[in-house]
DNA sequence: TTGTAGGCGTTATCAA
DNA sequence: TTGATAACGCCTACAA
């Protein structure tokens, strides 16, 4: 049998390097540093015995002397927040060249689990922290002030008091919505929404009140239906309001993906889309453009939004006073599930 | 101005718990990790202070010393690898019921990137390594040997004599896929590719090819495009096939994505799917369900990859002799967008 | 330009 | 059952 290296590996340390060279362990810590005050020709020396070594050195250690371990911690929903896709790398590329690296992990919108998250990126010191739609609310403050760890909060769930936070204009998104669609000249608009409790589900339905209203438009509360957010959602809100007396047509749906359901529910009907209904989403994620039609949707920039988050907290982190609270514009995105309302639907009204 | 807390918090230490419950270092220390070596009523008191005083341990100095991080890296290629949502979770789920964080970041399928990655997990010590749609190839072995960090790479995207791998058999479910569109009567059957660099473009390729001859299919170069497998590449690829004068009745696709691109080309031909055109995707993403019509696919078990692959690599970590290289086989899943050549399509065959 | 010594916050070893 | 003391690997005054 081949002896197995195994976890007993030699590690290559400033000290091996420094009884390599003959010279004392600060002299490598200032070659390997890169520091002004050392003799040119040592630190050459010194940099190439370590390179022949195989030096590589650890960051835990180097953190708790530093107390600073150049990391971000990034708490998102899940993964599978289609969106994350857009966020995400925006941010990475924003802390990867300021030096840091970022720690993504999930929070599932549960406050246990996002407590736990926070605690974990505490006990691992990293120097910042990014949570996406948050739940915590009021629970944040202690963290600046007492731990000294910034923190940035992207699209809370929540009303918050925090005090670092970019968000996107929700209502205006979902009021842009609502206009256009009365504009386009239909009457009857349907809201497929989400549950209240979350930030999103009630602004953009306060939105669609409020497009409707600038509209001169009746308000009727049979056309507001509230589901998960899911496609399903969608698919059972469709059928439900299409299967009024005197049914929508037209839906500002909370999602693309609740947008999809709408698509489906709307065909099993055999209703086409946009001729005889229109449906509007909102978030623009990559399945927007592949459905059929595709998808008009209210898009939200995400990349900007990670870029502005993660600018705040390193702000934060180096001490200059970071922008004030960020609320950026969505905008309405024109693709082909849209038309003004057919002769059939207008007769129906 | 309100005095600034800052990063100055004075944080709360052993020593400060010694101090404030009037015993040493060692024994607080053995309070808090819940040893039995230590009186029952000291213990509760040294918790109670801890518990008051706001201690959090430091994971970094705890690392440096235990000489284990708990924790995982694992790298994928990019998070829009609409799969990880699948994955991910899984991986984390085990991970944490055992004990570990996991740490995820991208690689891009860049091997500079990917080594840069490796770096930064072996500076941080991790304990355990995970990687997805490597391309390192060759370069993994010292990885395990020399510093004594196992790693398991999980559908490689290069050839590699690395131990521990699990992937799937991409060759037997693209032949699975070709045979099934030939037993539904498709004498001439397209493919739109990947390129042959990386092994699912190649397996998928030669899958397809087993397909066709176990069918006693012709096996016509002209029907095989190779694009970058975006959704692009299947619109390209539909366009350019079905101009054929013997255009292709039903096709294999490298991906999801691949296959919606193929129902946009065909719907811009005026086809219809399955009617005209039957088309068969790969992975199951998604999207694959909410597309008009939902996609016929192959399924890997995304989920299943990640919970073994990362009992591999625990076994590993803790020396138990892993599982030996594992193969999964995905399945075929059938929806709507595949049928028998209608009677437009054979007639033009 | 280089070296000495102490500290970062824990755990581990060995006595008492 | 408890307590000194020495790691872990690196950084940083301060001194030479």
């Amino acid at each position: 049998m081949v002896a197995r290296g195994g976890r007993g590996a030699r590690r290559v340390t400033v000290k091996s390097i420094a009884r390599e060279a003959g010279v004392s362990l600060t002299t490598v810590s200032r070659a390997l540093n890169d520091r002004p005050d050392i003799d040119a020709e040592t630190r050459g020396r010194i940099l190439s015995i370590a390179q022949r070594l195989g030096y590589h050195p650890s960051s835990l250690a180097r953190s708790l002397a530093t107390q600073r371990t150049q990391t971000l911690g990034l708490a998102v929903r899940t993964l599978s927040d289609m969106w994350v896709v857009e966020i995400v790398p925006a941010i990475e590329e924003m802390a990867h060249t300021a030096g840091y690296e970022v720690f993504v992990t999930t929070h599932y919108a549960e406050p246990d689990r996002e407590r736990r998250v926070l605690d974990t990126f505490r006990s691992r010191q990293v120097d910042g922290i990014l949570v996406i739609s948050a739940t915590l609310g009021e629970a944040y403050p202690p963290f600046q002030e007492e731990w000294g760890i910034p923190l940035v909060l992207i699209s809370p769930l929540v009303d918050t008091a925090h005090r670092l936070v970019v968000g996107n204009d929700e209502t205006g998104g979902a009021r842009a919505a609502a206009r256009y669609l009365a504009e386009l000249g239909h009457r009857r608009i349907g809201h497929i929404g989400a549950p209240s409790w979350a930030r999103p589900g009630r602004e953009r339905l306060a939105g669609y009140h409020l497009g409707l209203a600038e509209a001169g438009l009746a308000d009727d509360p049979a056309l507001v239906y509230i589901g998960d957010a899911g496609v399903d959602s969608g698919l059972k809100g469709a059928e439900a309001l299409l299967a009024l007396p005197d049914p929508p047509t037209a839906f500002f749906c909370f999602s693309d993906l609740t947008a999809v359901g709408v698509l489906r529910g709307a065909r099993a009907r055999g209703l086409r889309v946009p001729e005889d209904v229109s449906v509007v989403g909102f978030d623009d994620v990559q399945l927007a453009r592949y459905v059929e039609p595709p998808l008009t949707t209210i898009r939200q920039n995400m990349a900007e939004m990670g870029r502005r988050a993660t600018r705040m907290l390193l702000d934060a982190i180096d001490g200059s006073e970071p922008e004030a609270a960020v609320e950026l514009q969505p905008r309405l995105v024109l693709r082909g599930s849209c038309a003004p309302p057919g002769k059939e639907a207008s007769r129906r009204a």
